[in-house]
DNA sequence: GCCCAGGTGGGTA
DNA sequence: TACCCACATGGG
């Protein structure tokens, strides 16, 4: 249960930005595999260019792109950046689905929540982020992803230890909210980060949560003496 | 021209 | 185990 405070952070920030659609929209779960491995690293805007090349030149399944010439899959996904690690990726990852799961996502997803979370993190350039945003947008469990955004602004909130790595900051936040509310918390903490918790920037003066920022009081601290 | 966007794996101490 | 670095492009 979060306490007044870690509630609040959450009505703001509720009211501060609008959930997009694709959130809660059906999407095959090999498809959002493939987006957010093109999107590690890499700005949304050519994270979308990319997944459009890839999408025209071959179909999204584990067969096509099992299939496919690794070579074209670099050349789709090049104006990412980035492209012959993750080239390679999808191709392997692919593979492995095509092989050892019989080309179907799905059933790793069924499985309980941990030991879905350790299948998809034994294929090679799948991490804990990666294999978190499949599990929660397409497989529907109980987990928050935490990417940079989501890992700076909830220490700065004081939402998780100062020094806690991936695990220790996602296990903070899932302590701390329901699980119904995992994927607002997700979004919401990103869409902050990106518009006024910047990583450059020690606090963000137009910030709609400054008051109940710690971090806040410690810079101001600092700068009144 | 420089900094920012923003995960994973491999190497080293 | 904890840190450091390579990977690479596009936009402001």
């Amino acid at each position: 249960m979060p306490d007044d405070r870690q509630k609040k952070i959450l009505e703001i920030l509720r009211k501060t930005f609008t959930m997009p659609k694709w959130a809660t929209s059906a999407e095959d779960s090999f498809r959002r595999l493939i987006v957010t491995i093109i999107s590690q690293n890499t700005a949304d805007r050519n994270t979308e260019r990319a997944f459009e090349n890839l999408s025209k030149k071959f179909k999204i399944t584990p067969e096509a792109l099992a299939n496919a010439k690794q070579k074209e899959i670099e050349q789709c996904l090049r104006v990412g950046g980035l492209y012959r690690n993750k080239g390679k990726t999808i191709k392997q990852v692919s593979k492995t689905i095509l092989e050892k799961y019989h080309g179907e996502l799905d059933p790793i997803l069924s499985m309980p929540t941990e030991q879905a979370r350790k299948t998809l993190m034994q294929l090679k350039g799948v991490g804990p982020k990666t294999a978190d945003v499949v599990l929660l947008f397409s497989g529907n469990k109980n987990v928050v992803p935490v990417d940079t955004h989501v890992n700076r602004v909830s220490k700065r909130l004081g939402l998780a230890p100062q020094k806690g790595n991936y695990e220790a900051v996602r296990k903070a936040l899932q302590t701390i909210y329901n699980p119904t509310d995992y994927m607002q918390v997700h979004l919401l903490l990103i869409y902050h980060g990106r518009k006024y918790c910047k990583a450059r920037l020690p606090q963000c003066p137009q910030c709609p949560i400054n008051t109940l920022c710690p971090s806040r009081n410690l810079f101001t601290q600092q700068k009144t003496g």
